[in-house]
DNA sequence: CATGAATGAGAATTCATTCAT
DNA sequence: TATGAATGAATTCTCATTCAT
């Protein structure tokens, strides 16, 4: 693994433990085993990796999803697509959150929706062909209902594992919820 | 004003504008007009001051609501939650974002959902009523569903204006489209 | 108790169990129940409280030799005169260095052989006897021999206690050999 | 000189004139010549450095022992390692005082031993040959003895450098003294 | 490219001291 | 006398950044 893709991951880690702030670039180089003048050569600060990570973020959601999401029905998609993001999310814990306040901390924030667009044309297409079927209401904006979907997943993740910290039962239900919740939202009763 | 509400409005103000990492206690005093040692007397840390802005900003989301919410059909009622918390964030863009972070950063997690409580109490009381009424889906569950359409309302509204930076046309698509979502969502269907 | 009184207790327990350095004025106040203010009603600074604590410590010293060292034979003396000052190391171990250096560091130096006069003269008495009825070395300097006593006799006691932190056998074997040592030194020598 | 032996020389002259109280980590780096931040790139605090310096001070005692101290019969050996230890507090005056509080102040008090560990094998050294020679006492316990005999002298010449202040003559009447007193103690009469 | 010791500006933090009550 | 909230000067401490090797 070359030193640029070392300082990404071990700035994931730091990141992850230890949150913006308190994270710093002494730490970042000693977990990544470089030395720490090495740093600069790739980055300009500890802000300047978050692009970075996003971009493995959404791939690793989008890798997910193309792994876990069938071509079954729609509301069987919905469910994995719930279940993809919740693992995720259990995984990644604090950084999802991390990442929005890292970069509209700089001078990134355009970059946000650049690095989250694959994921939202992903559940567009997803939407389009649910339409297409007739399975899902027609008359949904097929771009804000993408956008509005992630939000509500992601949101009920981190509401799930970061703030209240449920048991597994209690997650489970949740999900369940959320599950009908979009199931109805999208006019998709079966 | 006492010291400490001087101290907790000042940070708001600071925070907002500079972000949690290039906010300085010192910065919080100067605005607060009060002594460095003073601030404390009552946080041990700029991070410390998060749980008592929840807080406010909180109060300020439930006041909202009291005051633009009607008693009028549920429908009506799902739109001008939707319109609260939009112009809520608008007002304080930076500030939503960095709560959440600025809590998980620290031991404070614990505090978010007391610090929502009576938000999602509220919340809950108007599903019951809808239930009651039979004006929306008496099966979901109130306790999830509540969580859910806060974190679904947020997170479109930071989307809105946070992310995308949508202008007020694209603003008001994005609602509405959030309004049929959630009618659907809670089967309270005209 | 008087709050001078309540202070100069406080002072001493502070003073033990965090040392000159890291012992506040607000953590002596606290532990005497009294108001940050007060304190400087009865002394200047927190080394301004150290003559006071040498008094008692010296008084201490005077109350355990009166009550514990018998009229016998000049070696019961010395011997019941070593377990006296071990056992007050013991009980307030770093107190007796601190006072030292606690005094050497303000212009109460000179106050030091003031308060340690009384003790000296006791030892002196005791010498006074033993070269009266001919059971110690009349040649020896009575003034400067009970300095060196006091000193040996201390210093072993630290280093039994503070630096080796031997267990109670190593500490007997310790006061015996300082117990032979001082008779032979004293030409007391049965 | 290296950063670390530049720091150490500084700590130990602003630790003579001010105390410890009163020495500040900002004196100790101006003196040194060097940076604020390099002193914590080798010493986390200003009692940190106190194990150091206390090192050099033994090593500066046994250098004039193996200096000053003659291969003689024991009597003048013991007036001799009299002289050094007295020489060399009166150079250091505040210094011996300060270290030993300064180490049990901190969580070095262990390291104490450690580092008077070689004087005292020198000493007890001086004694097992005493005994082979048959001029001192073939009872008494070298262990002991050797650290008997170091705080009898050091007490001896603080009390007449720091505390009693005794002029040159006195000061000689007081060693003279230490010197019977000892030669007594380790039954070397002559 | 890579290193890591050294830097020093700037922020956090402490705590003796004051003073209105 | 007694209080204790408030002060702010003085220090500690951190850490991004540099640069000679």
């Amino acid at each position: 693994m070359d030193k640029k893709e070392r300082i990404i991951q071990s700035a994931i880690e730091v990141f992850s433990e230890k949150g913006i702030e308190k994270t710093t670039i002494s730490e970042i180089v000693k977990k990544a085993g470089i030395a720490q003048g090495t740093f600069y050569l790739y980055f300009s600060s500890k802000l300047a990796v978050m692009p970075a990570i996003a971009e493995v973020m959404v791939n690793k959601i989008l890798e997910g999803l193309h792994k876990k999401v069938s071509s079954g029905p729609i509301q069987q998609q919905i469910n994995e697509m719930i279940h993809v993001i919740f693992d995720l999310t259990e995984t990644y814990k604090e950084l999802t959150k991390l990442l929005y306040t890292g970069l509209t901390q700089t001078q990134y924030v355009g970059n946000w929706e650049v690095i989250y667009a694959p994921l939202y044309d992903w559940i567009e297409e997803l939407l389009r062909n649910g339409i297409k079927y007739q399975v899902i209401d027609p008359e949904l904006n097929v771009k804000y209902t993408a956008k509005i979907i992630v939000g509500t997943i992601e949101s009920a993740a981190e509401q799930a594992y970061l703030y209240d910290q449920q048991d597994a039962n209690a997650v489970k239900e949740h999900q369940k919820e959320l599950y009908h919740f979009l199931i109805k939202a999208l006019g998709a009763n079966t």
